[in-house]
DNA sequence: CTCATTTCTAAACTTAAGTTAACGAATTAT
DNA sequence: ATAATTCGTTAACTTAAGTTTAGAAATGAG
């Protein structure tokens, strides 16, 4: 599990024993059973997250409804956006399946950061990354119909439809479990 | 402007006058007319854009149609997708009004990053707030209708409304310009 | 200033998503 | 193992967005 770590951190900087060693130390993985709650609404949290396996997913309560706008697996980073921005969480974080997962208070990244400046070069390309990514979904997600966006989760992420409930699914897609139902149904007659 | 500028970097890092003269020297100032196209589909580039007065758009052709997905005003920074990825542009920037915006190459921000190494805590200070703001963006967009998502605009970015061509707003709200025009009637019309 | 083009609105019609309700299947708790 | 709850699908109906077309208003070019 530490392997997987360190390959990731590759790709962005090198990083020697010492630093590993010092990561390490730190004892920032967790093992999380299945629903477990990791961030509360209205809670403030210094929290960050780096799933090693499994998938959580941040979901709002809106009239009553869960509504899952986000979910995190393999190899993806979370920060919530309470941490950036000091004030209580609008949303939920929650573990869809039991997972590993990398926790790292803010003060531990100031910490890292200020004994391995490179920790900062690569926060700041990652975030880059991640933002410019995040950009293009959005994108991707104002320009296509729900049926499209569907077609475009089963090509660019076809596990989430076997790992995560429907009616999650549904939320994160922007429509409701009936009407993903019924999208379902009509590609499947499509088909044939 | 300069002054904006600094203004808005003291938010994240101290600058002394140095600093803010090795930026001056490098002359990221540009002024662009209304309608000029800043980066076109399939083109590759390095160029990081922050607005210091005006409005810029990235938008998609996609079937013939023009598919605005954001506009960048005061103090909004964008770096392209295909910056990040090293990829040809999936889509357009162009001015929506005559603007002045610093324009950064790459190889410009590397050079400062590693000259002032606090200029890359800053970035990623930066590029941390945007990731947050724009997931939660993201979320906010996928829980709403598209009536309220123009609700909602009305309320965080009035301007917009005033400074934007309607057609453009719809795409931005994910709808037709069609629609656009019939949520507002609508709207007007509950108003009585 | 005038002509051409673009933009916005409107109406009629089509399509698809939201809503409400029901029911069997799957999962979870006891 | 059984009961209770949650989940996924279906159907009938409602609502709103997409489509097509048209015309008026605003904008831009010469």
């Amino acid at each position: 599990m530490e392997e997987i770590l360190f390959n990731f951190i590759s790709k962005y900087i090198s990083i020697n024993e010492d630093e590993k060693n010092a990561i390490l130390s730190l004892n920032l993985f967790h093992s999380v059973k299945k629903g477990t709650i990791l961030l509360k609404e209205g809670q403030k949290s210094r929290d960050s997250y780096f799933v090693l396996k499994g998938c959580i997913r941040t979901y709002y309560i809106i009239d009553g409804e869960e509504k899952t706008t986000a979910f995190y697996t393999e190899l993806d980073a979370l920060t919530p956006h309470c941490v950036t921005n000091h004030t209580p969480s609008d949303y939920f974080i929650s573990c869809v399946e039991d997972s590993i997962i990398l926790i790292s208070d803010a003060d531990v990244g100031m910490e890292i950061n200020s004994k391995f400046p490179k920790f900062d070069t690569m926060c700041r390309i990652l975030s880059e990354e991640l933002l410019a990514k995040e950009r293009v979904d959005f994108d991707e997600f104002k320009t296509s119909s729900p049926e499209q966006r569907y077609l475009n989760l089963i090509k660019n992420r076809p596990d989430l439809i076997q790992r995560v409930p429907q009616h999650q699914l549904a939320s994160y897609l922007g429509i409701k479990p009936q009407s993903l139902s019924r999208i379902r149904a009509r590609i499947f007659e499509k088909k044939n």
